[in-house]
RNA sequence: UGGGCUAUAGCCAAGCGGUUAAGGCAUCGGACUUUGACUCCGAGAUCGGUAGUUCGAAUCUACCUAGCCCAGCCA
């Protein structure tokens, strides 16, 4: 699938006809300081498709002004997602690589009587700077010469003052209606380690500042970012011009992505896996790309769900059946399909006199042979879906087993109920049904319709096997109702079953269909003898 | 009269003055089926509202309405 035609499609397509651009330079500016999530990929497939659409180049920029909140681990984190999903960036870098470029330009905005070193007060700026309605006024400092705020700056930086002393500000218009041309602060003072520059730098450029002389620097044409950054690109705009720029980058906006059901918000992942609420950012419920993947999402289907959604000046709330629709396209022809039981009853085979079993030579996937084929093992001892099972024919619609019904186990026999066994307290302890040979799959036979297909696993060669089925996270999408109130309690329940023979061995990641039950991927805890799947999706149904 | 952004079917989303207003998801019929899967057929909107411009408007203009964003030394 390629990308569907949208605004920036098209914005790109005119500036490279009309001379604007020579190349498509886009990049992706992730901040390191938490784990990627779908919403994250949305930008990352969105950058990187684009460019590659036009033979351009996208490059990784990690965002990291504010070294208290950044941290290494999600460096590498970051990388390793943006690998999965398939993208090579041409460069990777940091915003910290220009620390010393954003300086230079810092003095020359004070050279040019730009911007000044203000003494304010956190809490002074914040009133100074006035409100929605009302102008802002002055601060006092505005006024100093060109040659006390370069030396002002300049011990700045060597380390003279204590944090929040003194900042650098944007001298601009303090009763512009848009707030973040209110003399706006470029630089401001922290005495932290930084993970990349350590502590050659006490003073921190601001994102506003920062930004668009990255993408200056690194001579990219579109750089997009989210709506709450509309109001911003006149300030973005302001510095390119002003500090004089060689290159002249541009910034175009879109809508964010929300899946219903799906926690997207950084604060939200934090506080579930900080009250334990799940297991840790690789949770298989969380949207998060380490969680998707453990859960059994690929990349691909994660692609085509990000181009198949769009892309618009609009916060969608897109449906998650989209998603799983992408996901089930993509599995459907790439995976094996197997038989696994997850509630099992017992069934015997009464005419099936021998103790032996048998080895059936079944396709893995009948719509794809290259996945090839294995061995499917028959016999006297079976296990069935306890839910495919009813003392009798509940309605016309009932396509599975009945006393005195005949089905298909697929691949195997047809077999029919005769007797049923039943515990003290009246449940069914197991099934007495006989099978005719004469219906062998693929044997040609056409003499009777059974009432039905079901999947089952032979039970001597059975393996044990743990089934972790999950329903979404969160009852609502009504993010006015307070997190705790939404959590779903049955949103991850373990299940143990049976599996066949084949998937005894299964490793971490392996994915699987589990006819008429869904898509199933190992998990990283599996143990070899006792496999444990993730159910990645189930299969539609439709029971009329 | 702070400023900005947005408004096409239940959910996404094409459309850029002349089309029976793409497509996907969901839904509802039906066919097929060794997965109640898949596949295949069929079904839905006059474009937030009003008034204009025009031979002609979802596309242009004005006004109105609704929703979202902005007052971090976060990004």
């Amino acid at each position: 699938m390629e990308m569907e035609s949208n605004f920036i499609k098209t914005i790109m397509e005119e500036d490279l006809a009309e001379g604007r651009v020579k190349e498509i330079v886009t990049r992706f500016p992730p901040e390191p300081n938490a784990y990627l999530h779908i919403g994250h990929a949305r930008a990352i497939i969105t950058n990187f498709e684009l460019a590659r659409m036009y033979g351009g180049r996208t490059n990784l920029r990690f965002d990291d002004t504010n070294p208290v909140k950044e941290d290494v681990s999600f460096v590498n984190a970051i990388k390793d997602d943006i690998q999965w999903l398939g993208y090579q960036p041409a460069q990777v870098v940091f915003g910290s690589d220009y620390f010393e470029e954003s300086y230079q330009l810092a003095v020359r905005l004070i050279k040019k009587g730009l911007a000044y070193v203000c003494d304010l007060s956190a809490e002074e700026i914040s009133h100074f700077r006035g409100t929605l309605t009302e102008a802002g006024k002055d601060s006092p400092y505005r006024t100093r010469t060109v040659e006390e705020n370069l030396d002002l700056f300049t011990r700045m930086r060597s380390g003279e003052f204590k944090d929040g002393e003194k900042t650098l500000r944007a001298k601009i218009d303090m009763a512009s209606p848009n707030i973040n041309m209110r003399d706006p602060v470029i630089y401001r003072i922290l005495h932290t380690t930084h993970h990349n520059t350590g502590d050659e730098w006490c003073i921190y450029p601001m994102y506003d500042f920062a930004h668009p002389l990255q993408d200056a620097f690194e001579g990219v044409t579109h750089s997009l970012c989210s709506l709450e950054y509309v109001d911003h690109r006149v300030l973005y705009d302001w510095f390119i011009t002003h500090c004089e720029t060689k290159h002249v980058p541009h910034q175009y906006e879109f809508g964010r992505l929300n899946i219903t059901n799906t926690i997207m918000s950084k604060r939200y992942l934090k506080q579930l896996v900080d009250s334990g609420v799940v297991t840790g950012y690789d949770d298989p419920r969380l949207p998060t790309l380490v969680g998707l993947r453990r859960r059994g999402y690929t990349p691909e289907a994660i692609r085509d769900f990000i181009l198949s959604t769009g892309l618009s000046r609009i916060n969608s709330t897109v449906s998650s059946e989209m998603l799983e629709n992408s996901l089930r396209n993509d599995l459907i022809g790439k995976v094996g399909r197997y038989f696994a039981v997850m509630d099992p009853l017992p069934v015997t085979i009464t005419n099936y006199l021998s103790d032996e079993v048998e080895w059936l030579d079944v396709l893995n996937n009948a719509d794809n042979e290259s996945l090839g084929m294995r061995k499917l093992a028959f016999g006297r001892h079976l296990f069935i879906e306890r839910s495919d099972f009813a003392m009798e024919k509940p309605n016309k619609h009932w396509k599975r087993l009945s006393m005195g019904l005949e089905v298909r186990l697929i691949h195997a026999y047809f077999i029919k109920c005769e007797e049923v066994v039943t515990n003290p307290d009246g449940s069914i302890k197991e099934l007495r049904c006989t099978y005719d040979p004469n219906t062998r799959s693929g044997s040609g036979f056409t003499g009777r319709k059974p009432n039905g297909n079901l999947h089952y696993v032979e039970a001597s060669t059975a393996t044990k096997a743990q089934f972790n089925l999950f329903e979404p996270l969160l009852v609502d999408s009504d993010s006015d109702r307070p997190l705790e109130e939404r959590i779903n309690p049955d949103s991850w329940k373990i299940q143990m079953g049976v599996a066949e023979a084949a998937l005894a061995h299964a490793k971490p990641g392996d994915k699987f269909q589990f006819v008429r039950q869904g898509f199933f991927a190992t998990d990283r805890l599996s143990l070899p003898g006792v496999p444990c799947f993730n159910q990645t999706v189930e299969l539609k149904s439709r029971v009329k």
